[in-house]
RNA sequence: UCCUCAGUAGCUCAAUGGCAGAGCACUCGGCUGUUAACCGAGGGGUUACUGGUUCGAGUCCAGUCUGGGGAGCCA
């Protein structure tokens, strides 16, 4: 058994020959003698062209018949078409069929909206859009792990199921086992956690970087790569409430390092997509984003840009006139803000850092003007923030006074603080949005197009 | 959660308050090199749901549900 994929890198080698394929119909076309399948076997994003004929095939009324999503068994010999739009395709000498796809097969030969195919995600990878996105998706996720083991950085598996609300970031998904029509509460009449499974709240993770820290702490780079859960009720085109996120962390390195990471991080993953999957690419930048090609030849070609948060507040109320949300300093940046940063002012990446304290979270670096932190976020065109992050506070006697002024407890942050205690040292990472990665390779503009059965409000069928 | 737009055949969409329509898909027939093939015929509707206004509602009004876009939160 052979691929199609097999066929288009070197078809040379099977020129003339038979060979055998499996797959399923794309599109049957056929007149009383002979007919034409697409065939797609999912080794490739490209299909390969089936001819077959009356006179071959003992079954060629039943084969003339099938229908779009048949399965489908194919012997042929492969054959050059040079004044064709195919390159070559298959004469086929036997077809058999694995599974029929009756008539109410939902998809169609035709294009369909992004929003049917999301009420069909089971089926959806079958089109060509998903072929690529999904394909794009598995190389983008390969790629990250190749740049940081190259770079000796740790993976390290931070935990799903977490008992502290650590960063205060956003609503989280509770973890019980309690019967919630009867759940213990104790004698004040509060809900007794020690009767739950694990003797205390706890919730799905919404970041991993705390313990990433930990283990920055004795293997100095590390990182993390797993699946994050935020139950905020957010209904936008770039929110999940299940998704991936990359989170590196490094000891004995500041803001500076942690950028440099960044934006080595980016221009790798991306040139090892765009020379891994070709002809996704040219798909995405045919059919779904016109300039997209240009666009990532320019991000993984050119420096990205910086600039601080106080330099940008100067910026943008030059142009207040065009915002809805004027911008002051101390206020955290809107959308349109960063947007027209990115588009307008850059138009390519840039790094914004040096936020005010009092809009960034407490384990952020305090700077020497007390005013600012060492935070940094990454913005490009079309998505936003894609990555944010910071080198952290590493005084324990800073940190305390950070957690003490936002009315939060020391003794819930006793480990986190024992990092400070023993060997503490400057380390500094930064969080990446693996599907904003992915929309910005892709230009797809749904966060629920790149994750296989995303989960959104409301939406869990799958 | 807020603002906004939408929901009509399997899909994409038309229809001035007055007979429910097209293209594609599907079924049947035709066709000797197609490229989202082509030609002919046919079947297919609780107009999201509930209530209201009206002689008459897909169309107007109210509520609900679902989806899109934008905002907030962020990755």
């Amino acid at each position: 058994m052979k691929t199609i994929k097999e066929m288009y890198r070197q078809p040379g080698e099977y020129f003339g020959k038979t060979i055998s394929l499996c797959g399923w119909i794309r599109s049957n076309r056929n007149s009383k003698a002979f007919g034409f399948i697409e065939l797609n076997d999912g080794s490739f994003f490209k299909n390969i062209q089936i001819v077959f004929e009356e006179e071959k095939l003992e079954n060629y009324k039943e084969i003339a018949r099938l229908g779009v999503g048949t399965a489908i068994l194919v012997k042929g010999v492969l054959v050059e078409t040079p004044n064709a739009k195919q390159p070559f395709e298959i004469k086929a000498e036997s077809i058999q069929v694995e599974g029929h796809s009756p008539s109410d097969y939902p998809l169609q030969k035709k294009r369909h909206s992004f929003e049917f195919l999301r009420t069909i995600a089971h089926l959806r990878p079958r089109t060509n859009t998903f072929s690529a996105v999904f394909r794009v998706r598995s190389l983008l996720s390969y790629a990250i792990h190749k740049f940081f083991q190259e770079r000796d950085f740790v993976y390290v598996h931070t935990p799903i199921i977490t008992g502290s609300d650590a960063e205060g970031a956003g609503e989280m998904f509770q973890v019980t086992t309690f019967d919630l029509k009867n759940v213990p509460v104790t004698e004040e009449g509060r809900i007794d956690y020690k009767e739950d499974f694990f003797g205390r709240e706890t919730n799905l993770t919404v970041s991993g970087q705390l313990n990433a820290e930990a283990y920055a702490l004795a293997f100095r780079n590390v990182y993390t790569f797993g699946p994050t859960f935020r139950a905020e009720n957010s209904n936008t085109a770039r929110h999940a409430a299940e998704f991936w996120m990359i989170e590196p962390e490094m000891a004995f390195a500041d803001l500076n390092d942690d950028m440099i990471l960044a934006e080595d991080m980016i221009k790798y993953i991306f040139d090892y997509v765009l020379q891994h999957a070709p002809e996704e690419m040219e798909f995405f930048n045919n059919y779904i984003d016109k300039g997209l090609l240009e666009r990532l030849d320019n991000v993984v070609q050119s420096e990205f840009g910086r600039i601080t948060y106080t330099e940008a507040v100067e910026i943008l109320k030059k142009n207040n006139d065009k915002f809805d949300y004027k911008v002051e300093w101390g206020t955290d940046l809107q959308t349109e803000h960063e947007r027209y940063l990115t588009e307008k002012i850059f138009n390519k990446p840039v790094f914004v850092t040096d936020y005010p304290k009092e809009i960034k979270a407490f384990y952020m670096r305090l700077n020497d003007d007390g005013k600012t932190v060492a935070a940094m976020d990454l913005l490009v065109p079309g998505i936003g923030e894609i990555i944010g992050g910071s080198q952290r506070e590493d005084r324990l006697d800073v940190l305390d006074t950070r957690i003490r002024g936002l009315g939060m407890r020391e003794e819930d942050y006793w480990w986190y603080r024992d990092l400070r205690k023993y060997g503490g040292t400057r380390h500094a990472g930064f969080g990446l949005g693996f599907e904003r990665a992915i929309m910005y390779m892709t230009g797809m503009s749904n966060i629920r197009d790149v994750i296989p059965f995303p989960r959104t409000p409301r939406s869990a069928e799958f």
